[in-house]
DNA sequence: TTGACAAACGTGTATATGCGCTTATATAGG
DNA sequence: CCTATATAAGCGCATATACACGTTTGTCAA
């Protein structure tokens, strides 16, 4: 044998799911291009219209996203006004994120866009396979893969 | 209905690929740091051994990568000596990226740390799952979501 | 030859991403 | 009450991502 391992980059699972949410995220983006919105930006007030005021950390944990990450990403839509952050009542070091007047009409706004683009995706790749798809990539969303890790170290 | 859509982030195709491409990259990042090296990178460095010297456009095609963003992502490569561009020789406009001696030495030595990543994904997830998960990224890749939209735009 | 067009790449700008460290606040134990 | 510890969030840093625009170079036809 040549290596260790043979490099075949086709069957790198990070890659192919980067790879993708690459070209996912750049078609999204140009169907919310036209409503000013991002397509993280719009899950940020999607979310937070579903589920009304929440803390940036539990915020963060449901978008399977890094703290700061959600931190920063809220800061355009602070600065346009789509969101709002208020110290926490009954806990002064949190912060809760309110999506206000303007969030809201953003997102009614961009929702034409998103479903736009849903509706290409599914026709592209087939709604039973689109649920197969997000069913996959919750369960890797949901995946404790660092847990090894955590083990090993000890 | 109280919406024209109902909204259920839920069910958004981009949103779940991401938060997937989020969680797998820091897996993959955390059993790469060892090496000095994060997902991107060693991507690309397998790439050039794979593929050998290719310019720019064609490399960030195959990345399913955006050529600025590729431009940008070998940077921190060049400076450290991993990979060096060269003008191409019968185009002079063209940059052929090459993988240096270094470039291939560290590339091997951060093998281990992928294949531990890929490893520990497989058992989580499954070998079979994940032969379909990469067959099923890989389709979204190369799917044409645009191509409707440049129609509409006529 | 030269002028129009296309192709390859760089730059400016803005957002996205996450790690390490720090600061402010809460909570439990003594 | 006060201290040790845990938790919420901010900031510095570096990389990742892509669009709009500009520059250089190649190509082809008049």
């Amino acid at each position: 044998m040549s290596d260790d391992v043979d490099l075949k980059p086709e069957l790198c699972n990070c890659l192919a799911v980067r790879q993708a949410a690459r070209h996912v995220s750049q078609f999204y983006d140009q169907c919310l291009a036209p409503a000013g919105l991002r397509t993280t930006q719009f899950s940020i007030l999607a979310k937070l219209k579903r589920r009304g005021p929440m803390t940036i950390n539990a915020l963060a944990r449901e978008m399977v996203m890094d703290r700061t990450t959600l931190g920063r990403n809220i800061q355009p839509l602070q600065r346009e006004g789509l969101v709002a952050a208020v110290t926490g009542s009954t806990d002064r070091r949190s912060k809760e994120l309110h999506l206000t007047a303007a969030g809201a009409a953003r997102l009614a706004a961009a929702i034409k866009g998103w479903a736009k683009a849903q509706a290409r995706f599914e026709a592209v790749f087939g709604a039973e396979r689109s649920r197969e798809l997000r069913a996959m990539m919750r369960a890797v969303s949901a995946s404790e893969l660092a847990d090894d890790l955590a083990a090993a170290a000890r």
